[in-house]
DNA sequence: AAAAAATATTGATCTAGCGCAAATTTTTAC
DNA sequence: GTAAAAATTTGCGCTAGATCAATATTTTTT
């Protein structure tokens, strides 16, 4: 698995990746390894330990960037301090893709959720690399297309939906882009605390909590902190 | 004015525009009266009457358009009956771009929020567009982002703002996207109701004129049945 | 001209969930 | 090992704003 293999190279914090480390990924299909490896000399590496940024809002915005393991939030602080995340990127997808529509600045926050890596690459290669890589450009549409319709999703739960099932709607979405079969049920592979959930649903860490111990008392999650684990999917009230 | 000259055209109910019609439009910048002419041919003329719709959620993407004169509402319709606006669209901007974000259906309906005419082409043509006409590509960029844009400020004003607030800037961000300067101030220059106010700050109708009366009364805003004109733009708490 | 349909206003309840507070548990730092 | 910090739970009172309801006004239909 490219995942074990990468996670491997996190941990040793070698410099140096394959072809192999990131051919399955969909912004490299259809590249030759000489490709690939070009692609590779032009990357930066990034590795970052949970909570660190990998660019903040207002930043020009000099890079783009592909995941390659781990998770991020990408949000936004109002003037008066709230945070507010937008999405979640999990590996193999494209971030910090301002260039794709013309804006000259980070719009967000890029925060690891957990330890990840990432490549980078300037921006001005951005029109190149559409050009001349059909997976590059393909999975630059893909991003885009993902980044909408969680933002209307989220538009739509926000302006429709009581807290309850706000915070319903989100566990269920990341459960979808970061869940992992365990024995209990289906775990959201990166750390998330109740303030993370409120963040996403604009409320108070105080209605997630009372919200995930109702679940809990009613068999519908496990959840210790940091760690939430779907149980029974279907009966979240979403 | 290109303006006038296509209303004219709206009321006449002539097909045939001319080059000049729309030249000025970005999408259509930096092409030869020969291409735009060509663009025209392949082109089918949309004349919609107020609240008539281009396209519905689910349909299939089969066209892509640009708006020439009118202005627009895009937005979704939950599964009980709740009606969420995302976004406005004016003049000159393309919209059921479906195919920038590799998607094979509609997220949202575009509702005519004033009478109004757009083009339109077949979803097979775009790539081909974008390749050959260097505006088109750049307006498809900027439709984007200022789609992006808006999609995060209104995740981020339903995320943190009271009701007041959100109402407040919503009608600001009407307001540079379609203001147009009268006595009595900016006035929002297509029909607008309290309840299409809270379709896009959601809220109730009930709400949006409890707020709306007190803005009056301080003389913020002036606001009849279906109008709003903004008398004072920083008086408004956003 | 009358009736029906949209739109807007305003008042009177009622409650979801926020804000505050206090206690508990887990993790990290020294 | 102890202290400090981070995360969570739970209770209680309060209020923003939804809901319900009634009326007025403007527009459209017949």
């Amino acid at each position: 698995m490219i995942m074990n293999r990468i996670q491997s190279i996190t941990a040793a914090g070698t410099d140096r990746l394959l072809p192999s480390d990131v051919s399955a990924l969909s912004p490299f299909a259809d590249l030759s390894d000489a490709q690939i490896d070009e692609l590779m000399r032009l990357a930066t590496v990034h590795r970052v330990a949970r909570d660190e940024t990998f660019f903040d809002e207002g930043e020009r915005a000099d890079n783009f960037y592909i995941l390659l393991d781990g998770f991020l939030r990408v949000g936004r602080t109002t003037q008066d301090g709230d945070q507010v995340i937008m999405l979640h990127i999990s590996s193999g997808q494209m971030f910090g893709i301002a260039k794709a529509f013309d804006c000259a600045r980070y719009t967000m926050t890029a925060r690891a959720a957990s330890d990840g890596v990432a490549l980078s690459w300037p921006s001005e290669l951005w029109d190149r690399f559409i050009q001349d890589y059909p997976g590059f450009k393909a999975a630059a549409r893909v991003a885009l297309g993902h980044r909408m319709k969680e933002m209307q999703d989220r538009v739509v739960s926000l302006a429709t939906a009581r807290v309850e099932r706000r915070i319903a709607q989100a566990i269920l979405r990341l459960m979808k882009q970061a869940g992992k079969a365990t024995e209990d049920g289906i775990e959201i592979d990166f750390p998330l605390t109740r303030q993370d959930i409120s963040d996403m649903t604009g409320t108070t860490l105080h209605s997630v909590s009372r919200c995930m111990s109702g679940w809990q008392r009613r068999g519908i999650v496990r959840s210790e902190r940091r760690r939430v684990v779907v149980c029974e999917p279907e009966a979240l009230p979403a």
